[in-house]
DNA sequence: GAGCGTACGGTACTGAGTACCGCTCTCGAT
DNA sequence: ATCGAGAGCGGTACTCAGTACCGTACGCTC
């Protein structure tokens, strides 16, 4: 019990944590992180090295986020869209919202990090490899939205790994400076209407099942907003709808359809 | 399998990794993946632990295939798609197969290392993180295709993943058993072309751009000979018809269309 | 003050991965 | 046949991440 101040008690544990992570990220910053051992990090916080591992519970952890509480609370999010179809964008990207904003809350942080993760191969690897629950959280709401089985849910899986790469290839771009915090949310909304709106149509594999009829939210951050007017098509055709819908709808981008037969 | 080692010194190497690899699997199956030591794997090899770690850099080497040279191979047959933007789908389609080809071949060997990832949690992380590389590698082939920048690729990266994702889908369903070889191959032809379908139209970046007219090859591996019958389709956009009809043309295709108000 | 839970430090151990040295067998040249 | 030369292999010794266990100091409650 070093050199703690004898009145506060409580915050001790988060302390001992916020220290650890800067001897960490300083440490790895100056020396590379395979050069730097648990060992200097723990004393360069003033603390003994089982102490790190209780608080991390390995090198490789001191540096990343808790992408299973964050996690969580995505699912949590994407667990409020029930039944209603119409709501699941919207619900989509709200819950990528909250990764996002988890982000740039971190800031710097954030930055350091990516600075780490785009230098060392284990790193980056274990990055990739996060993702990994965030896929399965938006597949498994997405799997009511598709009206797939688990076992063969393609369309969910599709949809579910688009979102996070899109959710991905915004948060990069900000790491890496190329837009602000404002510039970021906006292009999370951009990608993510592109995405989502390729599957909006594609919904629910029975042929003729229904799609939503109408979400009724105008613009959920959507880039235009339409302005009546209908268009009525005719498909005479061998191929079946199934078939023939995601090409369509791929091809009418942000334009809302419905299906009638 | 992989391994380009031009043979010309003996058999010897490629039956000590042989050897290696059949005692880790044997091991692994029969104590677990972290209760086995790599000086078990070694000594029921019968060869000493350096020479496990010179044959495989890794114990986790010694269970995955050499995803470095199989990734190559895939972007090999990526590179000659050349600036014919018609030919990607299918050259995407057969580059695909190249992987899922791989593990077909494989047989049990691949069925018993899906044992061991679903079990073990390092082992699933190890085995995300690899499909980076094959993710990377279709964006780059895909950025000719979608006329993209690579600082800002989001379509690219979509797609690719995308049709990672399906990918790994079909071949994780050949895997628990649930089709047989050639099921797999057909199901990844239909996979691949519900997930590049949806792209077909979205292709270039600007809104009313030219889009492929008719890329000519009739079913690229699509999936059935559909019968008949003509489908409604009734768009209610701000968007004018003459915006969209291009587009929707070309999405279309194969299919008689036609158009009432 | 006695008991109790919590946070911490220290020691000792296992096992992966690396560096280095030395052995042996084969092949080709002289 | 002899002499390297090089490849494949084994052994030793070391570093370091991660785990298990034990002991201790502190604050809190009864």
């Amino acid at each position: 019990m070093p050199t703690t101040a004898a009145g506060s008690t409580g915050t001790t544990a988060t302390d001992t944590a916020t220290r650890l992570r800067e001897a960490a990220y300083a440490l790895f910053e100056q020396q590379g992180y395979a050069a730097t051992t648990v060992d200097q990090i723990a004393a360069e916080a003033g603390v003994g090295r089982t102490t790190f591992f209780r608080v991390f519970g390995s090198k490789e952890d001191v540096i990343f986020p808790d992408h299973e509480a964050l996690a969580a609370r995505v699912a949590a999010r994407l667990d409020t869209l029930g039944d209603d179809p119409g709501a699941a964008p919207l619900g989509a990207t709200e819950a990528a919202r909250i990764v996002l904003e988890h982000y740039l809350a971190e800031g710097d942080l954030a930055r350091a990090r990516y600075r780490l993760t785009a230098s060392v191969p284990t790193l980056r690897d274990r990055e990739v490899s996060s993702t990994a629950g965030y896929r399965r959280r938006f597949r498994d709401a997405l799997r009511g939205w598709t009206g797939e089985e688990p076992g063969d849910d393609l369309r969910a899986e599709v949809v579910a790994g688009s979102i996070v790469t899109a959710h991905n290839h915004v948060l990069r771009r900000w790491l890496r400076g190329a837009v602000d915090d404002d510039g970021a949310r906006r292009e999370l909304d951009r990608a993510l209407g592109l995405v989502l709106a390729s599957v909006a149509a594609t919904g629910r594999s029975g042929g003729a099942d229904q799609v939503p009829p109408d979400d009724g939210r105008p613009g959920d951050g959507r880039p235009g907003t339409p302005a009546g007017g209908s268009t009525v098509v005719v498909l005479r055709s061998g191929a079946s709808l199934e078939e023939v819908l995601p090409e369509l709808q791929a091809a009418l981008a942000r334009v809302e359809v419905r299906v009638e037969a």
